[in-house]
DNA sequence: ATAATATCTGACCGATCGGTCAGTATCTGT
DNA sequence: ACAGATACTGACCGATCGGTCAGATATTAT
């Protein structure tokens, strides 16, 4: 149907998969069929491609993170966070997988630049304030390792699990990652 | 001192943080100081710097699997064998974060290849068989998670932090996150 | 029917890519 | 001193990159 949308999905799995840098625009055309002039028809250059492939997704980011800094962080409301940010991670997978793993190397792009504010803001609210070193680590590995796990789940051999349960059973690994985070150590 | 030496490690580097397709041969030789034709000198070709850059820590990975399939996993082996790949992780973070990011687009460079088929052999072992998908779930953000937060360190606000704690609590967090597997679910 | 607009193509541009090659220092063993 | 590696440079090659542009085709509005 809409060219445009289709392109903006291809371009999404071969900048996640293959990288930024690593896709060509006529790699993108081809897999939808057009020619290159197509492409930057519709959106005018490579860079304008990836903002509107990940843009969506970092402004629900925001929208997530603007209620979670308005939202005292209790016990209670990080098992409903959690919950949301679940759900965000299964809808946006790629676009995540996409920033965390080539932020660093596109600090230029200013929709990249914003996700990376974004997840710097997250770390800061999700551990507690004068974190250790610890908490930050369990901060990074839930983060980087959904984020791993989530768009690899073919490389291994987890596709074909009901989105249900791997939902569930991801909201139990984060939780309890993310448990010690608030409490002191030793307790 | 070794020229090639600084190649390989600048290689590393660069093709870890930009990724292999947006790293220049170019951008390597000026950073050693080089010209790109004194890079091609040392290292026949891109694909071959790539190669010399991540082949140690490939090498090292599979001696680590090679021991780790020929002894019973007991709990107790766990302990040590966690100690082990943990320092791994921390000697070739660089090497590891490459081909679990790059890893499924540089399918057909041969020492890539190897490394994705090491991690899957490692899944396989050290899930117990017929593993329930939290726990394929949970060694995959284990793997993933330390990658990410080993090269992510920086961006974030632990980079100062000492070897040892930071060692100590890696195993820590990755002794949580693994320790549901092999025992049945509900215990 | 026709004018306008949206969609798309192929030819082309300069820049950069990985890689080759001839030639030049520099160092080393005799 | 000199012959032979070793280390390196700059010029060059074809291919591919992102991007521009003129024009063809299709769609829509009047």
């Amino acid at each position: 149907m809409s060219s445009a949308n289709d392109l903006r999905e291809i371009a999404l799995i071969e900048f996640s998969t293959t990288g930024y840098a690593g896709t060509s625009i006529h790699k993108i055309a081809d897999a939808a069929g057009l020619s290159k002039s197509a492409v930057l028809y519709h959106f005018g250059s490579k860079e304008i491609l990836l903002d509107a492939a990940i843009r969506p997704a970092i402004d629900e980011l925001e929208s997530i993170l603007a209620e979670l800094e308005s939202t005292p962080f209790t016990t209670e409301f990080r098992g409903a966070f959690l919950d949301r940010f679940v759900d965000f991670l299964f809808v946006h997978r790629l676009e995540v997988n996409m920033f965390i793993n080539q932020g660093p190397s596109l600090v230029d792009v200013p929709v990249i630049d914003r996700a990376n504010d974004l997840v710097r803001r997250l770390a800061t609210h999700v551990t507690s304030t004068m974190a250790s070193v610890e908490e930050e680590m369990r901060f990074a590995i839930a983060l980087g390792g959904a984020a791993y796990m989530l768009c690899a789940e073919h490389s291994l051999g987890l596709e074909a699990a009901p989105i249900g349960e791997a939902k569930t059973a991801l909201i139990t690994i984060l939780t309890g990652l993310l448990a010690p985070i608030g409490v002191r150590q030793g307790d």
